[in-house]
DNA sequence: CTCACAGGTTATCAAAAGGTAACTAGGGCA
DNA sequence: TGCCCTAGTTACCTTTTGATAACCTGTGAG
């Protein structure tokens, strides 16, 4: 993420071989976490994570579900039953992935209230 | 993040009160961690984070900057010298949140080459 | 033949994010 | 007066993201 020094200080890049860009901008897009997260508790699928990911289109959960598998996350399984069932779960990737964005979640619960306090203070003070 | 259990399954949500997705939406755009993690090294001044921070323009400097300041990460401070100076440093919040990104941080460095060459494969076997 | 079900795809559109470039403000300096 | 500095703001435009809703496919049941 960063490289060279100057003057004392770190020079961040921002390009496609930037590791934490690469993972963050997967995974802070507005559904990638909540499937994630969903998946941790076991496969599931596509009608079950669509019921419990509350107000998922059918178009945006395909399409995340097909990002998290590109980048290796999730694995898609067809099962030629009748009707047909498709199961979705983890990767060990996922999974390590999901527990290092633990920490990131137990804190975001801890601090919500500041953040939402701080929030109202700024747009009281200024727009 | 999760709130009721349906058949066993957690269900979860997606609105502006999740805790989670008040930090991602906004830590997860193109620059809020770049600048988070300048910052982390110790305060800095504008047009420093503007060098440091390849690629950035002054507008998406500015204005995540004012993002990261209204949600309490981010002090700012102006020097009435000549010509001005202001410098921005994290607040204790802001390094709480720098510390818990750490983990994700140190993941996706680790996880990089794995999660490319998900991605090649993927790109190699579909469209 | 028609309907239902799972798991999608496609078309269309609106909103948000982000880039470029020009302009501004408040001073000091020559 | 004109030019430079820092730290912005503004206008304009393109790209990306996401929402809605309609359509499709394969199969079995009635």
């Amino acid at each position: 993420m960063s490289t060279k020094t100057k003057n004392g200080k770190r020079v961040f890049l921002q390009n496609e071989d930037c590791p934490i860009r690469n993972v963050v901008s997967q995974v802070g897009d507005k559904w990638s976490m909540l499937i994630l997260f969903s998946l941790v508790e076991g496969p599931d699928r596509f009608n079950s994570l669509k019921t419990r990911i509350e107000g998922i289109s059918q178009r945006m959960l395909t399409q995340t579900l097909r990002d998290l598998e590109r980048d290796g996350y999730v694995n898609r399984t067809v099962y030629p039953e009748v009707p047909v069932k498709v199961e979705y779960e983890l990767t060990p990737l996922g999974e390590g992935l999901a527990k290092s964005l633990w920490k990131l979640v137990s804190w975001a619960n801890t601090h919500h209230d500041e953040i939402r306090s701080a929030r109202r203070e700024y747009d009281r003070d200024n727009g």
